[in-house]
DNA sequence: ATATTTCAGAAACGTCTGTTTCAACAACTT
DNA sequence: AAGTTGTTGAAACAGACGTTTCTGAAATAT
């Protein structure tokens, strides 16, 4: 609708095949010896800001180096590309190499060599794009709720349910009054009348969310109830309800879906509001310990 | 509005302490229900990046999602921002804080910066030494067995309950007569004198295993019926009673165990069976897969 | 039906970007 | 000393960028 022809639009450069490119590191190592003055200037403002050429413009590098315009050109010129924007093209394209997106299942290389590292290479993929995405600050306000709230209820549909599960059992290592709703034919409704504003409410919201959600969590904020929403970037309108949003990739290389990263910040959480319980949280888990040493004479 | 207040801009803004705006993600959130159809299409192309804002241009983003860049400038004020080029340098500054340098863990500042880049290499590792132990060939003999077996039954306790859930759940996608036993109140025992050689037992027993078990997988292998282990390498006597096992680490630097290896394992086992499954399974995908989308009407 | 509001995209617009040109300059070479 | 080579930034330049304006279309109200 933007352009005459009306058939495939102009995409930007999308990651193809071509990532055997050499980075722009590695250019610069290269050459370092040989570069002038100004230019090494340049290159090392470069390398000093770690990985993301991508997020400046060249403009912005020459006035950190406080060299001209001009410096750039050349250098870039110098490194082999054509121009600063087929830099900059590279530099993002490396950054996304890891991106679970526009990963098109080709059904013919999924199962290659075993399959085993394509899935450590997913794995570790999301992970890192996941966590790197992360807010500390909003997890530390989750983590300071969940330690102090009066109670905490964890909700959790389909794939989600037993993520829930998975972090209730982490918490109640260290605290009680963690509740997964709804539980077994019961109904969701005769809790939700029951929450007040000093409870605490962890939706965890995978894909194939069912669609009750919406109304859950309105039902939720209405009570005025803090709502902390672990849950992937296709959620639309759900991350509008919650106080906390935390976004976790899925969908990777695989027809099926990953959990690790959301389990990861459940991990994560659990370890924080461990800490942060102090004293009082250690008890109760040397009291479960102990417990445990008894029961458990072998495996 | 107001482009000119005077001030010339001299340095590109650099990572000061201002990190308290909020993220454009969450800006998103915020107003996403209010978004009109050419502007919300422009918010789900930035969603559902993986990388960073700060690596495109608004021209690019438009082109992505097919809209004119009217509709950029458009979002961008509607979401708070005076320019799209102030949008970019916020989008900058956030990613200077999941930073890919290693925050190296000192012992004193174990938890500076949230922790984080710690929690990240913790799940890293233990899934690399995880995979790295399997054997390819044991892992393809279970996935025979998983597609082929009349009945699947999934055994898991505790900690391990929730891994056997998530495995049924991604069975199922594919395959019936996917059982997890015991189900609730249930006994054990009853499925246990009904299983024939023709079926298949996965049992996860990971970390803090109950002392049951022994005695149910001595029953299970009394029956003929084959086995599939999924434990850490703290097992024992485990391992002797059962046709293949498969081990991974779980203990890390944290307090609380990863599960993540163990439900990697599991997301692999899933795709292999669900390639070797073939058109049977596919099409059992298709049927539910039509189903959800009936069903899905909004998230 | 008409009026009102909201929205989208095309086009005009000024600004800034990155490139190129050019003259000044320094460091060697002969 | 004059010539050669290489480097530099200012200035000129074309082009792309993002913003604004405007008109028509669509949705909603009256």
């Amino acid at each position: 609708m933007d352009t005459s022809d009306g058939s495939p639009k102009k995409f930007p450069e999308m990651p193809k095949g071509k990532s055997r490119e050499k980075s722009i590191e590695a250019r610069i190592h290269e050459q370092y010896e040989s570069l002038p003055d100004s230019e090494r200037k340049l290159a090392e403002v470069i390398l000093d800001f770690p990985g993301d050429l991508s997020a400046f413009k060249a403009s912005e590098l020459t006035a950190l180096a406080g060299v001209s315009k001009a410096a750039a050109t050349r250098l870039f010129h110098r490194l082999g590309f054509q121009s600063f924007d087929e830099a900059r093209l590279l530099s993002r394209e490396r950054r996304e190499w890891g991106s679970p997106l526009y990963m098109e299942s080709k059904p013919g290389t999924a199962t290659s060599s075993g399959g085993l590292n394509a899935l450590l290479k997913d794995e570790t993929d999301l992970l890192r794009t996941s966590l790197s995405k992360l807010d500390a600050n909003r997890l530390d306000e989750v983590v300071g709720h969940i330690v102090g709230a009066r109670r905490v209820f964890l909700i959790g549909f389909r794939n989600s349910r037993f993520i829930a599960e998975y972090f209730r059992w982490q918490l109640l290592q260290f605290r009680g009054d963690v509740l997964l709703i709804p539980g077994n034919g019961e109904t969701i409704g005769e809790f939700l009348a029951d929450l007040t504003p000093t409870d605490v409410v962890f939706v965890v919201a995978l894909r194939r969310r069912i669609k009750e959600l919406h109304g859950i969590l309105t039902s939720v904020r209405d009570r005025g109830t803090p709502i902390a929403l672990l849950t992937d970037p296709t959620a639309r309108r759900l991350p509008g309800l919650a106080t906390w949003t935390l976004t976790v990739e899925t969908r990777g290389a695989f027809p099926f879906d990953s959990c690790g990263p959301a389990l990861a910040i459940c991990r994560h959480l659990s370890v924080q509001a461990f800490h942060k319980a102090g004293r009082r949280g250690r008890a109760h888990l040397e009291r479960i310990e102990r417990q445990h040493e008894v029961l458990d004479t072998f495996n």
